[in-house]
DNA sequence: CCAGATATGTAGTGTTCACTACAGATGTGG
DNA sequence: CCACATCTGTAGTGAACACTACATATCTGG
């Protein structure tokens, strides 16, 4: 049995084009006629590759957070909780008013309320951001075992708050906000680990 | 001349219920059918009294905005920078997961990422964000003139902070986060602020 | 070179959207 | 009671949407 026509397009380049429209204008505000434009495909190759415009958003979000879960590994070697969330959160300011790239983040971007028949977007993104929270919690917990972080720091919380600021971030970013006022927001942000950490000895 | 048939509905009545749809569906999510329903009416009366689904927005964002402006006057009337940070926070934590409400702010919900035709639907969504963000500022450019925060400190960078952690929360309270959650990010927050504050004498 | 399998491009499908034409209802001023 | 003005409900309008039927093209295995 043959094995059929191959594919004249590149999956992953197609998706880091999906991925931008995503970006820019939403789950809802992107329509499959700028989708398969920016991919430089027609329809029916995209439907048959991702299934349908949800599958394609959870496509890009894979690849968006797999490269990001990659770069919070790095953020999380940090050797105190307060350098990982300098470094989160300058790292953030960066790469959301990076001009390779869209404004903001797309966990934020791609969908924060929907429409009926989209109402489980939201909550793919969510949990999305849930596990970079997840990887930071972690990190803190081992903090606070390390003695890094105070008795009285709670991982958890702080790993909440330093996501918190993360998305506003984006959001201001997205609404024009330039990286210098990020990198001041993020500059008070790190301010209240840095309260929340054992004094140097 | 006569004035012609009256209006048989209350636009603000029915604003409230505009906003509650938009609040939770977003701008592009909300339909018309959705709005003319909840607000009791049929699409002519809300065409001839709104312009059109922009201009409802609009009016749902001014009535948004004017009960929140008034909250935030009593927020910012709080003696000190710290607690003007702790009484905002706070507040934004009951507000955004009051069960009277959609969860979240609406000036988030609205609309991050919109479509073509909508562009501008986030740039005013931003503008309102703003508004807060200047009282907010204001509020701490008198702190530091009171020698209530450091000579060092920004006014500006830590408003648009706590306007980050705001929105920040707000993103978090619309995916499921619950009050104690989003308290615990507010103290975390406020640290930051604290950290800025003169010493007490 | 043929049969089976999958991809592609053209050209649609039905549905839903924001918005409105129109006729009738209800008010005011003369 | 009449001319005029504005609102209201019914019933649509054209446009845009996500998605697909179908014929054709390009591969593999025999």
């Amino acid at each position: 049995m043959g094995m059929g026509r191959p594919r004249e397009f590149d999956a992953e380049m197609a998706l880091d084009q999906a991925m931008e429209v995503f970006w820019r204008h939403g789950y809802e505000g992107a329509t499959i006629a700028q989708l398969t434009e920016a991919m430089g495909i027609n329809p029916p190759s995209l439907y048959a590759c991702f299934g349908n415009k949800e599958g394609l958003l959870k496509a890009a979000l894979d690849r968006y957070t797999k490269l990001r879960g990659i770069w919070i590994d790095e953020v999380v070697a940090a050797p105190t909780a307060r350098e990982v969330a300098e470094r989160m959160l300058m790292g953030i300011a960066d790469k959301q008013t990076d001009p390779a790239n869209p404004p903001g983040c797309l966990l934020v971007q791609g969908g924060i309320a929907c429409g009926t028949g989209s109402e489980n977007v939201p909550f793919e993104l969510a949990a999305r951001r849930a596990q970079n929270e997840d990887q930071l919690r972690e990190r803190f917990v081992r903090a606070k075992a390390e003695g890094d972080l105070k008795e009285s720091a709670d991982p958890a919380a702080l790993a909440r708050y330093v996501s918190a600021v993360s998305v506003g971030m984006g959001v201001m970013a997205s609404s024009g906000a330039d990286r210098e006022a990020l990198r001041q927001v993020a500059d008070v942000a790190v301010q209240a680990v840095e309260a929340q950490s054992a004094d140097k000895a």
